[in-house]
DNA sequence: AGTCGTTCATTGATGCAGTCAAACAAAGAC
DNA sequence: GTCTTTGTTTGACTGCATCAATGAACGACT
């Protein structure tokens, strides 16, 4: 296990779970003003790289497979993303984002830049400041 | 409105965005290794401080207040939660924890502190550091 | 060739979370 | 003593999530 209980952790810890909820607020809200769910605007981003098969999609959100059919249909009822065929396995589906798609998620991410609010309060080098912590922290998830 | 989209800020977006999802799904795991759901344990933990009005419970989360009837009526029916009546105001129901509702609670915050494995990447400097500008973010995101 | 086990996506059943509109009781105001 | 407002609940509905089972295609192996 690890860490003490100190003062200075309990405080880390309670001030992270405050912005974690604002940021998930404000992330749920942005999509919310598209029509889109959260879980949709997941999606949407993540086909911003290229087409993926369903199968990665859910592994990638760490979820079930048959839950992803049902997010893509209703997206695909609304014209924002399109399943191909996989010329080479015809098992797999793959999942693209259409132009239509492409823009709603291209907006999604410019309006958050504008409404993440609390990054307002910081100045450039103490931004930095934050992006060394918090790359020493995400690379350390990442390894595990 | 304000930021402009300079590198740096978006990196620290997308930094905060990884770690969110990360300690998301960390407080999602904890609440179902006791059988609770993230909403569940949100109300629970909501409760630590005392009592409180239906209606209060909803204001905090944001969301309606029907919803809020949902979510105790399961942790009611677990035992985890009791609802009584206010003397004040016939019209209130306050909804306080139980004794195994406050061992839980208090048994899924202990494990949180364990779970963060992030944190643990960085020393007791780093941590004063990183607390610093955290609080600086979570009071500009209070006061808005 | 044909069979066996595996993998990908879907379907159906189920539970929880969330919204909205409508109901009802109690409180407060006039 | 009506009238309006407030707190909670109910009912109908949508979406997210899980699990179990199905079916199609792949891969390997004899």
């Amino acid at each position: 296990m690890s860490q003490p209980q100190d003062p200075l952790t309990l405080e880390v810890v309670d001030l992270m779970a405050t912005l974690v909820s604002v940021f998930h607020k404000e992330y749920e809200e942005a999509a919310a003003a598209r029509s889109l769910t959260g879980a949709q605007a997941k999606v949407l981003a993540l086909l911003r790289r290229g087409p993926l098969p369903m199968r990665q999609i859910a592994q990638t959100l760490s979820c079930e497979p048959s839950n992803i059919t049902g997010i893509v249909d209703r997206l695909e009822a609304r014209g924002l993303v399109a399943r191909q065929a996989d010329p080479e396995d015809r098992r797999v589906k793959r999942v693209a984002a259409t132009e239509a798609g492409e823009a709603a998620s291209a907006e999604l991410r410019e309006s958050l830049h504008f409404a993440r609010a609390p990054l307002a309060a910081l100045g450039p080098e103490e931004r930095t400041q934050l992006r060394d912590l918090l790359r020493r922290m995400a690379d350390s998830a990442g390894q595990r």
